[in-house]
DNA sequence: AATATTTTTTAGACACGTCTAAATTTAATA
DNA sequence: TATTAAATTTAGACGTGTCTAAAAAATATT
């Protein structure tokens, strides 16, 4: 059986590692899992053993098959939720990111099979994030962050951060949503902010706001 | 904070203590925890200085007013999902305990006020429960065990035991479901096991079965 | 290359929830 | 009522996941 914890560090280690494309630090994981790098020390290597990571002592970890598998279960059933609460329960998509932290740890394949089909097997998420399918396969998106783009050009928004609901809630003021065209207007080199256009609405943000919207390439 | 443990020793409490009427013994709970008495006794001390329960050491436990409000909110939550998972999910009344109990621990009023209203504010569950509202308020049922009735007697069903998928599979079958009526055609005395007809359909039970039978008094 | 700094690991501790085995208390029986 | 049996509690331990402080290794700096 796998812990609740465990399954949380893998989650973490799956999107730090960038869908396990490159190893991470010990300090790095900590950091995002809100503990001291003593703790994490300690249960990377509990995954070690169990062999969801690879682990060489000092140069971090590399997730395995194994270990990816379990990652891509819980982000399916944590973007399965998002897309529940916001299309069947009525939240924003600024309030389901925690409650989804937590439902994405119930155990039943049944449930997670029976909630896809209810919701006429969603392709993303609502911040346009891609859903693992049953499979744990996901659609690596072909997109580039907002800030990279040079004035003038022209794309679709295809998905934001959906962990912080402050900026979510920011987004969708400026009609920042997946789906959308955006357009960059102006930047100014030396802060990195911009001036977009979204379906005719012009927006100021700054460099960190540009780099949680993912853009078509 | 209130954990996922005691969440459930609480509502077993509330449950055997027949919603607070009476004290709760070591052992029941025990055997109802599926735990060994060492555990309870370590665990209902806790619980007593949160003073979620009134505990006299070899007496036994009795839930407070502020216990009584924990185990409601997870029976509450506990009912909802049930009834989702059968409504809108389509899982079949025996399928759904085990997932309900994960899921009545997740944190999130918001979350059940939406299920609530989704749901259309129902007021029993799929085995014929009530449930709590959002206070904590629950209407106690004016019922009796199927197993008491006399020949002859005619009633409706209005509740079954639901943690027995065996048991709800069975009863499935003989079409025993809250709201159909039921008639006691006879009764052996000597094992209590009785021959019934729900809607015409006549079946033997036996005397376990009809204690896990609720109906109409 | 030697030293200083940063990162990571180890050692030892703690809260939670559980356990077994032994001690204590209550209830039952002779 | 004295003894036996049953129920309950205590004592001491363990696994999980966390922590702080100290040691060790890797990296950066002079």
């Amino acid at each position: 059986m796998i812990s609740l914890a465990e399954e949380n560090y893998l989650k973490s280690i799956y999107h730090l590692s960038e869908g396990g494309n490159k190893s991470v630090l010990t300090n790095e994981l900590a950091e995002a899992m809100n503990t001291k790098a003593a703790s994490v020390t300690d249960m990377i290597k509990k995954l070690s053993i169990k062999e969801f990571i690879f682990y060489e002592k000092y140069y971090g970890v590399n997730i395995t098959a194994k270990g990816k598998i379990v990652a891509l279960s819980v982000i399916r059933k944590h973007r399965l939720w998002e897309t529940f609460l916001v299309q069947k329960l009525g939240f924003s998509w600024d309030e389901v990111h925690e409650v989804a932290e937590q439902l994405e740890h119930i155990q039943s394949k049944r449930l997670i099979e029976k909630l896809d089909e209810f919701l006429g097997f969603p392709k993303v998420d609502p911040h346009g994030d891609p859903i693992p399918d049953n499979n744990g396969k996901i659609k690596t998106q072909q997109h580039v962050v907002l800030a990279t783009l040079k004035p003038g050009s022209d794309s679709i928004i295809v998905a934001v951060k959906d962990s912080d609901s402050q900026l979510l809630k920011y987004l969708d003021k400026i009609g920042a949503r997946p789906g959308k065209k955006i357009k960059v207007i102006e930047r100014e080199e030396y802060d990195g902010s911009m001036e977009v256009s979204i379906q005719g609405q012009r927006s100021f943000i700054s460099k960190e706001v540009s780099e949680n919207i993912l853009v078509t390439a």
